[in-house]
DNA sequence: TAGATTGTTAATCGATTAACAATC
DNA sequence: TAGATTGTTAATCGATTAACAATC
C-alpha cells in the first residue's frame, strides 16, 4: 500500500493541509488552486495535478470543500489517528519537543522521553518523567510505538537508530546533524537548522 | 553575485560539508565522490556534477583533497566568518536554540534573543539576557544583523517578519508553521517538525 | 605505465506547466 | 445559459545519470 506516488508529492500534501486549516479558521467552505496556490508560492496545475492523483477531490466551477479535502489528506496522510512518539534526548531540544503543543492537532503526541544520563532521568518535562533509556525496548514492544523523535548528539545517532529499528520503530525524524541510511521499510526524515543557515548565508552579501 | 546556481544545487553543499567534515574527523585527507556518495545516498555523478559549478575542485585518480573542499565550501557558502543571528521568541524552542552548542562550528552566532512577554524579558539564557521585542529594530541596525530565526506562533509570523524585513533582515529561519512570502532579496526557510512527521506516517502502516 | 577518478557531454528520466475539454 | 474551475493530456523544462576522454 506504499504505492507508488513520488514522495515529492506526499511532500506537498502537509502543505496544503496547513493553507487548509488556516483557511477554515478564517472562515471560509471553499478554495481553489488558485487561491491555495497564492498562499503557498505553487502554481495552481501543480496543486490540481497532485491532488488529482487521489480521485476527483474538487467541484468543478467552485474549487475544494476545505473541510472534505482536510479529511481527505487526513486519511491519504495515516493522521485520522493520533500517533504516539518517543522522543530520544531530555536536553533542550528534546525537553522542547516533549512539551510542544503543536503536535496534537496534527496527528501526533510525544507518550514518553528517554535519556541516558541518570542526572536526568526521573525528572519532570510537562506531564512526563524522563526515562531510563534502557527501557526504551520494553516500552516500544509493550506500547506498539512506530514513531521516533532522535534529540541527541550526532555521535551516539547511529547506534540509537539500529537499537529502534531493531526494535521495531519505523519511521524516525531526527535531529541529530548527521545523515543516517536506515533499512528499507523504515522511514526516516532530517531536521539540521545549519543546514538550512548555510543555505540562506549562500545568498548574504 | 547570486549567481544562477540552481537552489537545488546550493542546498545539497551543506551535506556536503558535513559529510567532509566527518572525514576529516576521522583522519581522511581524500575523499573520492563515490566515497562522499555512500555517506550520503547521493550518486558520485550528481557530487561531481554540482561541484564541478565552482571549478575543478578534485584530483583525477585521487579524489577531493578534504581539507581544501571544505574551505571551498565555506568560501562558496559564505560563512568563512561567523554570523550573527537573532532570535525572536523565547519560549522553549527559541530558548534551546540560543543555548544550542552546534551552530558556532557551522559559521554561526545567537548574539541576542527578543521577546513581547514582561514575564520573559530580563530573564537569562546561556549567556544572553532575553530583550524587548521592540529594542529589535534598534539592536538589528547597530549590530547590523542579517540573520534572523523565528520561533514564535504561527498567528503572529506575518507581522514580526514584515517588521524584520523593514529593518534589514535579509535571511529569515522561520520555525513558525506557516508558509510566508518574502520580498525578492529576502530568503527564508522553513522548519516545520510536523510536516516531517506527517510526511513519514504517510508511509505507516 | 597502469589504475583510479575527475570533469563534462549527451541521454534519460521525472517533474512542472500550459492548455483546454469536461462539467459543476 | 454564462462563468468558473476542475481533471487531464501533451509539451516543456530541468535535474539526474551514464559514459568516457582527460589526466593525476
Amino acid at each position: 500500500m506504499t504505492s507508488d506516488i513520488p514522495h515529492i508529492i506526499i511532500g506537498r500534501l502537509p502543505l496544503y493541509l496547513r493553507a487548509l486549516s488556516r483557511l477554515k479558521k478564517e472562515g471560509y467552505n471553499y478554495a481553489s488552486s488558485r487561491e491555495l496556490g497564492k498562499l503557498l508560492d505553487i502554481s495552481p496545475a501543480q496543486i490540481r495535478k497532485d491532488l488529482s492523483h487521489f480521485g476527483e477531490l474538487g467541484k468543478r466551477g467552485k474549487g475544494y470543500e476545505i473541510e472534505f479535502l482536510i479529511s481527505k489528506l487526513n486519511q491519504i496522510l495515516n493522521i485520522d489517528t493520533l500517533w504516539d512518539m518517543i522522543v530520544i534526548g531530555a536536553g533542550d531540544l528534546g525537553s522542547g519537543l516533549a512539551r510542544y503543543k503543536g503536535f496534537s492537532d496534527r496527528g501526533f503526541r510525544v507518550s514518553a522521553i528517554f535519556d541516558i544520563d541518570p542526572q536526568k532521568i526521573g525528572k519532570s518535562i510537562g506531564n512526563l518523567v524522563v526515562r531510563d533509556f534502557n527501557e526504551m525496548c520494553d516500552y516500544v514492544a509493550e506500547n506498539k510505538v512506530q514513531i521516533a523523535v532522535l534529540a541527541i548528539p550526532a555521535q551516539n545517532a547511529q547506534s540509537v537508530i539500529d537499537d529502534l529499528v531493531e526494535v521495531g520503530i519505523t519511521a524516525i525524524l531526527n535531529y541529530a546533524p548527521i545523515y543516517i541510511k536506515t533499512p528499507a521499510g523504515v522511514q526516516i526524515e532530517h531536521i539540521d537548522p545549519s543546514v538550512h543557515l548555510q543555505k540562506l548565508s549562500y545568498y548574504l552579501k
